[in-house]
DNA sequence: TATAAATCAGATGTTTTTATCCGATTAATA
DNA sequence: TATTAATCGGATAAAAACATCTGATTTATA
């Protein structure tokens, strides 16, 4: 729905790995597909682009795999992934695909889903790698089923 | 991004329907995919499955066309042409594809996010027809560009 | 230095979504 | 009744999204 099957997968990863990186583990793509339940190929594709995008690391070789850089968690939003892999959303934003939505032309629904858009973009623009992955560690959330 | 584009051309289509059938008019597909910007036949589709669900109304044969009954507008919801086309949303509404994401078991963005799908899908169910078919009407809405 | 375990890059394949085509049917009207 | 202008239904095509395969490269370690 929202987003891409890639994005979703892209952010449980990315997900996944920080949690890792917080213990000091790095997470093999075998790891990361087993823990997030998604198809090993597709994966390895999704986070060749993170690492381009510098949300992630990668480390080539035997127990090589990849990792966050545990200073920057704090840093990365869940908007800078998405971005990374879906693009930039800013034109996707009206419901009923206007290219030129906004107040002085209005969709029919334009009014009644602006503050929403709002708050959904509030959340991904402020929503951190930082918690997201803490919230893991803690035990308060979950990355399949 | 949020709907199909399947979707996005069928609401459009629907409010352009009813806009017309609020001056007793008639809408042909022609008219239809050109006052919404929609490929003609693909458009055609998404009419025939709207007529199955009992969202508009199909005449055949010459001076035939589409309409909407009036006295039902304001009882049909967005939610209803929404689902209509693509079908129940509510397994595809955690943000990272989890099937069974909630408060039990939460994603690490469901309490971010729950607020947000709660106020969606009010919007969905409490927009009506009537209100999307008559902003149009006077003039204060868009279905293309 | 050979081996094993990992990522990387590009080609390929599959499935779903989006879109088109065409012949059949329907109904108004000249 | 013939013509014309519409929708309907099924087949087909094209594009995008989703997914896999294979060979190359890298690096730790036995």
């Amino acid at each position: 729905m929202i987003f891409s099957k890639a994005c979703e997968y892209g952010i449980r990863a990315t997900v996944y790995i920080a949690r890792q990186s917080l213990n000091q583990n790095r997470a093999s793509l075998k790891d990361i597909s087993r823990e997030i339940d998604s198809p090993e190929a597709f994966t390895a594709k999704i986070l060749q682009e993170l690492v381009r995008h510098g949300i992630i690391n990668s480390v080539k070789g035997a127990t090589g795999g990849f990792e966050a850089d545990v200073k920057k968690m704090r840093k990365i939003k869940l908007m800078d992934i998405v971005i990374a892999i879906d693009g930039d959303l800013s034109d996707k934003m009206c419901v009923l695909g206007l290219k030129k939505c906004s107040s002085i032309q209005p969709c029919p629904v334009h009014h009644k889903y602006k503050s929403i858009r709002k708050d959904f973009q509030k959340m991904l623009n402020t929503t951190s790698l930082s918690e997201m992955s803490s919230s893991l560690k803690d035990g308060l959330s979950w990355l399949k089923i």
